[in-house]
DNA sequence: TGGGATTTGTTCGTATGTATT
DNA sequence: GAATACATACGAACAAATCCC
């Protein structure tokens, strides 16, 4: 009946546009897309089998997560946040984790325990060997306590900010940067257990900021040498692209 | 050129979207669209002079606001938050507020000062009469303290979840429930000024937590008539608005 | 500077899925 | 339970803006 047969099992309607996000999403956060790389609404679309329209509103989706940026009738940029940008996340992702730690401590059901402790050991499992595997367990660890909660907009902003983080990893941080980061989740999960507020408080607190340490202060920008390039070009009166 | 002619000035292409959000948000605040309200795609075109297509987009991002409920095949309804969502949002908004105070402590410049007192001078004056606008003052002086951190997704947080509280408010809070507001907002420039970082994250606390009282504990739900009556009036065969 | 090509912004028609009688 | 009616989901074509030569 139409030409593009690349959708497999008639999926459900509605469940589309879904998938169009879900595979950008990976393709940013797994480096795929590189920053700054421009999407085109036409080849997007037919790479992924579907019409500019569905590909217009996963773009609209990942432009309010901060992985895309939309400029006006110009188009859809891979996002490059600066450093600046890449410390306000932070800033904003303690905020939230930090009440996350206040909203679980304490209350953690033993299965609930059991779940992290299990995640934990995944992430220990995986560390041997490098590769984007470690780092997404390390990110999921997070996403797991916000869900954990049980408040729907905590989970949301969590997950939200979580993307961001990740993307600024993959820009600034270098390949294995999450070696520590076990031992630190262990820690959180002690604390939480121990009904201790303050201390988890703390120990996440110290967790996140070692954490955007490893990623913004250690290592300077790699792979950005477009925007490092940027103002030589222009004051050449080049248009960078 | 076109039938509709609501559009004045022919704005610049690629703002209509951005229009068409804002009304709608305005019109659910301000409570002319009522809580559970069903929004169809294409009235909401045709009251606006613009397609479908807009609408929906401006939809999409309603209802990451929270302000819109999408249920898929079903349509678009104007949010009717229950008391857990409520606490919920003033749990992540405790949480934002709580960074941002943290963030200006002890750094606000003496014109940012001058402006925030002037914004709760303004809020003194407009407390006589009640309406909307003494609510809205309330609500615009936390925004503008967010703005000030220069923190944009800090900003855009707060924003979202302010709007979410203003819906709250609308539903479950009584019609002048910011009385005593001005004398705790003029105790925060206090506290931030003076540069106590932990005594400015106290006092907002305290503040949120008498919001959300008031909000959420004093009062039960009204003008939910609609929803109320909604079981009522399907048991006697009629279809409720 | 100007014109053509490319890309985005928008509209509208059709198909599909859901709720109702 | 089947058919009808309705609303959304989707896609193709049109119009406008931008970019490039």
């Amino acid at each position: 009946m139409n030409h593009a047969g690349s959708t497999s099992h008639e999926t459900k309607s509605g469940q589309r546009v879904l998938a169009v996000y879900r595979a950008l999403r990976r393709a940013i956060l797994e480096g795929a897309l590189r920053p700054s790389l421009k999407l085109p609404e036409d080849s997007i679309g037919e790479q992924l089998g579907v019409s500019r329209t569905l590909v217009r509103e996963a773009f609209g989706r990942l432009a309010i997560e901060g992985l895309l940026e939309l400029k006006p009738n110009r188009g859809a940029f891979v996002a490059n946040p600066s450093l600046e940008e890449a410390r306000d996340v932070f800033e904003v992702r303690n905020a939230l984790e930090r009440q996350v730690v206040a909203n679980l401590a304490g209350r953690l059901t033993p299965q609930q325990i059991a779940t992290l402790e299990h995640h934990v050991k995944l992430e220990n499992d995986s560390q041997g060997r490098d590769g984007p595997e470690s780092i997404r367990l390390a990110g999921e660890f997070h996403i797991v306590l916000a869900q954990m909660t049980g408040n729907d907009l905590l989970n949301r902003y969590v997950q939200e900010v979580s993307s961001r983080c990740s993307l600024i990893l993959a820009i600034y941080g270098r390949p294995h940067s999450s070696e520590c980061a076990v031992s630190e989740h262990r820690q959180l999960i002690e604390a939480l257990t121990s009904g201790d507020t303050v201390k988890a408080e703390t120990v996440m607190h110290h967790h996140l900021e070692s954490v955007a340490n490893r990623a913004l202060l250690e290592r300077r920008p790699k792979q950005d040498l477009s925007s490092l390039l940027a103002p030589f070009a222009r004051s050449e009166g080049l248009t960078p692209s």
